[in-house]
RNA sequence: GCGGUCAUAGCUCAGUUGGUUAGAGCACAAGAUUGUGAAUCUUGGGGUCGCGGGUUCGAGUCCCGUUGGCCGCCCCA
């Protein structure tokens, strides 16, 4: 047993590891990139300030924090949102609108592990600034479906549930709440799936019971699962604010259906997410069958890149954890096996066989081949035995025979067929070799 | 922060009411095999039984503590 261990929390990744992590970066880099969304990153340690001023002096217990030899209070980044509220703001005025971002970035967390949470992870995040009407909220969720679709899933393995805060808000004030009273009922809300009745409790300690003509309309609204639903429920009340409301709702899910994504958004008006610095609509992704962690999550944060010191500045963003969508990747039978195959695989016989093969050896690895060999003498039985483990398509073999009359053998290790062939010829007829493979 | 549960080889695990030098399969390595393919056979390396303490003539086994894993609660940006 070792004598180190990794800290609690914290992961390691072993090549077959740092494969499937590569195929999960290498695909949502790939689909965001078809979305016209540019990459960035920015500094792992941050000022412990900069979280404090988005969520409060409370969040510090769940940071990796501490003071730096400059006396500086620092903390490893948990998320991206305030760092990327940063990298906007300093430079909003400059920047093109509007403002598609992305970024892969491991963050960190000091909390208690569970299923699909650890204390470091890497996320995906993708912002849109610049743009306060729902045509962001399109893109985001159609970016999000996409960065799950790439890898196989389909509206049978997940779903995003969407709702709205500002929906929320202007409901409860038509409804006769003020505001601290509008937040009780959103917290009550929020635990309404889970609790049922009991999630009003905490703003009963608070305001007193609730009226039971108001908690009626209030559970009627959570209920509401469609856009007819919505439609049919505001019909009762007037006052611009609903109304315009209701608009971009239209227009959201319009938009989304003209992309054909209908059949993975649900309306879920029981969704509005814990942190209070969303303010317009959230959205979430979870899987059909309900057994894991959510998958995503994200929504409209207007005031915050205000709120970090830089321009009012609107702003739409989602992130996608790796744990959880690599868990539900590998229960799906979605995470494929990876094996890190040479082209070429070079049998020698000796060692004076061997440096002739090395020039050869070198000149395919310059010309972009993936060459392997056996660094130690080998009886010829098992270089071919591990030329065919390795994976490789095709062995050279550099015998004292075949050197002699300045051939080597160039073997099809599918076909299992040999011919000989010139050494000027080598990097020629693998390139031909391969490229018809 | 709280609770449950587990910890023996790289992996999966066995190990009897406490009793000699802790085992198997897989994996890895060597040989059979000095020029041709995932087989077979033989052999080998690899363990302070998570760590520390206690009970005992004797502890992988029983007790206490601790660390870590997994699962759940709180939280979830």
């Amino acid at each position: 047993m070792a004598t180190f261990q990794t800290l609690p929390g914290f992961r390691e990744f072993y090549p077959e590891d740092f494969a499937r992590r590569n195929h999960i970066f290498r695909l949502w880099r790939q689909t965001a990139g078809a979305f016209g969304f540019a990459e960035y990153d920015a500094p792992v340690l941050e000022p412990l300030e900069l979280y404090k001023a988005k969520s409060g002096d409370e969040i510090e217990a769940q940071l990796f924090s501490f003071t730096d030899k400059g006396g500086r209070d620092v903390a490893l980044r948990p998320e991206m949102t305030p760092t990327v509220c940063r990298l906007v703001g300093a430079k909003a005025n400059a920047l093109k609108r509007p403002i598609k971002w992305f970024s892969i970035a491991e963050f960190y967390r000091y909390e208690r592990m569970q299923k699909g949470r650890g204390r470091c992870f890497n996320q995906f995040n993708a912002d849109i600034f610049g743009e306060p009407g729902p045509e962001a909220e399109i893109e985001l969720v159609a970016l999000l479906v996409q960065c799950l679709c790439a890898f196989g899933l389909t509206e049978q393995d997940f779903y995003v549930r969407l709702s709205d805060r500002n929906l929320w808000f202007y409901y409860l004030e038509a409804l006769g709440l003020d505001e601290p009273r509008i937040r009780g009922v959103l917290g009550a809300v929020d635990k309404y799936e889970k609790y049922g009745d009991d999630a009003f409790t905490g703003y009963t300690e608070q305001f007193g019971a609730i009226d039971g003509a108001i908690k009626a309309k209030i559970l009627a609204f959570l209920q509401i699962k469609s856009l007819a639903a919505l439609e049919r429920e505001l019909a009762a009340f007037s006052g611009e604010k609903l109304s315009a409301r209701l608009a971009d709702w239209k227009k959201l899910l319009r938009g989304l259906d003209a992309m054909g994504l209908t059949r993975f958004v649900e309306v879920d008006l029981g969704v509005v997410r814990g942190l209070a610095y969303y303010t317009g609509f959230v959205f979430e992704a979870f899987d059909r069958k309900g057994e894991l962690r959510a998958l995503a999550g994200g929504g409209r944060y207007d005031d915050l890149v205000q709120k970090l010191g830089g321009p009012a500045l609107p702003a739409v963003g989602f992130a996608i954890g790796d744990m959880t969508f690599a868990l539900l990747l590998e229960e799906r039978g979605l995470m494929p096996k990876f094996v890190q195959a040479p082209d070429v695989y070079c049998v020698i016989g000796g060692e004076a066989e061997r440096l002739a093969a090395f020039g050869d050896i070198h000149a395919l690895r310059a010309a972009g081949f993936r060459v392997e060999y056996p660094m130690k003498e080998l009886a010829f039985g098992k270089q071919f035995k591990a030329a065919a483990e390795s994976g490789a398509k095709l062995a050279l073999i550099y015998g004292a025979d075949e050197l002699a009359k300045g051939v080597v053998k160039f073997r099809d290790l599918t076909e299992r067929s040999e011919r000989d062939l010139p050494r000027d010829q080598v990097v020629a007829t693998v390139r031909d070799f391969l490229a018809g493979a």
